[in-house]
DNA sequence: TATGAATGAGCTTTCATTCAT
DNA sequence: AATGAATGAAAGCTCATTCAT
């Protein structure tokens, strides 16, 4: 199980490039650590993954982990601030198109969803450990907020521009994400696409007669 | 803090009188020992709380969880058994007013807020645990599609009643229940009553210009 | 080296027999771990010693040392507490001869001698733990005031009965014991008899010319 | 707390000039580590002081303490050679006035309080890792027989002078040094100045009625 | 000459679990 | 039926030391 050569999405993320190599955090081995504790936390929890194993599938010594990172608890904050997808999240809810309100919500919880699944290990953990570690329960309360007002910017523009009625936008975007969230993350049994489809159906028709 | 006297809510929850009074489930000391671990997995987590720690809150010697629970992991699996507080829930969401859809709707929110409130221990034992525990993941599942099944019973009648439009009542009464849940248990900022008002609005009435 | 069948002093240290055996005082394995303690860290200090060592050279598992003691820090305080040798000091300082003052200061001295080779253990680590655990320093410090005090009021006596000048008696007694406690503890280089001998004249009959 | 900038009382005691500047003893560097690291054992031990916490305390990189040191060990036995305070304390021993004895010893004991009160830091590791570190038990010693051998020799020209009775001079000195030190490094509630005085009488004028 | 990243052995401590009584 | 003393594996973390540069 121990992979010395698969490192998920860590490279690839970082843009920028330029800056002199003894930076901390572009080290090759401090990232290998924070994939294998997003991999181990997301999978078994961050009590029950001790640091040895999260060294060992990073292919790395054990006291590395303690060099970069001081404790085991800052492994976990460094690696929630650092590999936090809301800067991602936020770019692609931002990048909606001005379509009909249904299309424009199907669309964004599809784009919710993509995001979600690339980024599942982290956003896993944030669910996860949030009861335990206040750092962690603060960037998981940001992302849903920072989410909710991406999503009620835009709810707003189509009110204004009379695709919507006035209702309270925050609270629809709120709703909205909330039911995301529980499918991408806490029932896994639904199945994604049918989901979306059916509640945006039901925030924008309503179910009383007409 | 550790009271030998307090027994919250253990007791008075069996209905089941007739059998012989020596069977295990009905020792003061296996209840106490329930108790303690329902209020210290929901505060530290399962991982988090020793064995030791258990028995000294529920007052009893320390050998005596593994007398009655055989490991720690048993341990938890029968207290969401035994706490489940499933059959509280279906009862309390069943006894629905036939009023009309809105008021029925919120009456059932506040129930489930109701009894979540009461057994918030339990309940958060349920959402937290469920990653690494597949029997308290089942548990939580299982939870979720009963109260689902109630709610979805009622507006079936609801539209049989021609009170509602024909809509996929499970679909609707799980992006109710969603929500329900999301704000109980995850998102403690929201204050309850005012978000289940407007989202059972929003539910109802659409955000569609009619 | 670790032997499982020296006990040093400890058994035969207790004359309290009579009560139940299973006060933690008393337990065997208990007093071999204080045995250790006392060898370990009078030979190589506190914190050269490792508390794997200690059970090693008592025989015990390693879980047994937190087990009775909590801590390190706390197996340091109880041996300096339990083995404290200031009732056995105290008592064999107070018997001393009411002879002539010089056969009593040399008696006094040889009594002080003895008790401290007897425990010199214990006393090596009140001397060098002193610095580091304020604990082990009271105990050291209340081990020299107490001696201080007995000396002191023997030579009371001395002087009432009018075979010694009235002094500062305590001063006195106090020169005479850091001497002691010097030659014992500090400087291993002199022989104590010899030392004892020529302090004592110099105490008594001064450098003055008479 | 660190300080960059301060460096107590190193540069001014070299007095060995005319060698080339790059003997390492007189890299700058060189003397901040020995500077940090007299004042860290002193405060906390030299088993609970880390290499890395006294290149910090100094300044400098952690790898420059094994690059002048070659070990921890090494570190403490330069410590201890290059900081002696014995020609400080031999010639200050030495300018002994030729006053009467009771003035003279006096005045010694003093200036062997201001020696060890301005050099107390390597004074408290000398004491503290004698126990363990032969190398510092033998600079302690050294010490110790170096200062007993100035002052017996100042009795001796007392002695010759008439001014005091034909003692063993070398126990009183030894005598006399041992409360010094007593005084000055492990008792520290006594008052010096009045303890001296009352040490002085009773030394000099003897206990026994006249 | 000087540096600081890297290493791994070893430390104290915790804890689920066992078992003699 | 009930207990609590006992165990040892494993955890998080520290640190003297090395070495490539």
């Amino acid at each position: 199980m121990p992979g010395r050569t698969r490192r998920p999405e860590s490279a690839s993320r970082q843009g920028n490039s330029g800056n002199p190599a003894h930076e901390p955090e572009r080290t090759q081995a401090r990232q290998s650590i924070l994939d294998a504790a997003q991999v181990l936390f997301a999978l078994q929890g961050f009590d029950a993954t001790s640091t040895k194993s999260v060294a060992q599938e990073a292919g790395v010594p054990a006291g590395l982990v303690f060099y970069y990172f001081t404790s085991k608890q800052k492994l976990l904050e460094d690696l929630v601030r650092e590999r936090s997808f809301l800067p991602e999240l936020e770019q692609i809810l931002r990048s909606a198109p001005e379509a009909d309100p249904k299309q424009a919500l199907l669309d964004l919880g599809r784009r919710f969803f993509a995001v979600v699944t690339r980024r599942e290990a982290i956003a896993r953990i944030l669910v996860r450990e949030s009861a335990s570690h206040p750092q962690v329960a603060a960037r998981w309360h940001e992302m849903r907020e920072s989410a909710i007002a991406v999503i009620a910017e835009y709810l707003d523009g189509t009110v204004a521009r009379g695709c919507l009625r006035a209702v309270k936008t925050e609270r629809l975007a709120r709703v909205f994400l909330y039911n995301l969230i529980f499918v991408a993350l806490i029932d896994e049994a639904q199945d994604p696409e049918a989901f979306l489809a059916d509640m945006v159906s039901a925030l924008l028709e309503g179910a009383l007669p007409r």
